[in-house]
DNA sequence: GCAAGGACTGATATTCGGTATCAGAAGCAA
DNA sequence: TTGCTTCTGATACCGAATATCAGTCCTTGC
């Protein structure tokens, strides 16, 4: 469970995933996974709604586990509301559009070998770290420049 | 409102900065600052439980006051837990022990700099940043040893 | 000092995101 | 199929925070 690399996985890759781990693959997952497919950025809310039959607990349920396995990822909003996405590589982060809630990822090579370094300058060990960069996004600007 | 620079403000300084931007300095509000006085990192509920006779929606509405203000700052502990401090200076990021939950703040020049040139890579204009470090501290590593 | 008006307050209800509980259903292995 | 485990959905609940709103406090203008 630790240290898990399923981020870009595709959903039968997942899916396997999942059975390695001793999970079912069961009709609501499944159902989950479903819906996930080709959205960029959501929150559990939205998957409640399209999914009436699958129930709330399981659709927390199981954004836990896809966490835990490393396939979502959970993010704050700048207003501090929770969102989940599906990151297409490890090891990214995130910008948050301050104006429309859009989210995309970055991967920043020197800054995680800028924050492997820091480790060295803060007392006890640094086991992970979160980095959101809120901005304004092009089709932001362009809107509110027209 | 945008971009003050209350960080590490003095309970006098906070107070004329208060009634500068035409908010009131009631009794209450006055309770609160006089709670936060010493502490370095607490939680919404410990301000309440420590002033019964405050209400705890006006605990949340200062620290919301507070926080636009610029003299507190909000950040979430590992678990999501969401907590508050009252930072000794400005741009500085928060290190979190997922153990015990201690909070302290560091500032690293380079990050910031760094930060800034990670701007051009961006599409968009970059308007602020979170960045938290989960740690184990040297207490509880000395401590988990023993 | 007093009245008037807005800012602020506390009590209460409500929201939102998420978890605990638990009886019953679904999945799996023999 | 039996039997066992995992999982599920309904419901209730929790913590953090906000909306509402009648009433109070603060300030200012006289």
């Amino acid at each position: 469970m630790y240290h898990m690399n399923l981020y870009g996985a595709t959903r039968p890759q997942i899916a396997e995933a999942l059975e390695n781990q001793g999970y079912r693959l069961t009709k609501p997952r499944r159902a989950i996974l479903n819906a996930l497919e080709g959205r960029e950025s959501f929150t559990a809310e939205e998957i409640v709604d399209a999914l009436p039959r699958v129930g709330r607990a399981t659709v927390f349920r199981t954004f836990r586990l896809l966490v835990e396995l490393g396939v979502v990822c959970k993010l704050s909003l700048a207003d501090g509301a929770p969102s989940y996405n599906l990151p297409p590589y490890e090891h990214h982060h995130h910008t948050v559009c301050v104006n429309c809630g859009n989210v995309s990822e970055f991967r920043a090579a020197t800054l995680e070998r800028l924050m492997r370094a820091l480790d060295s300058d803060i007392p006890g060990d640094v086991i992970g770290h979160r980095l959101e960069l809120y901005i304004n996004c092009t089709r932001c600007l362009e809107s509110t420049a027209a």
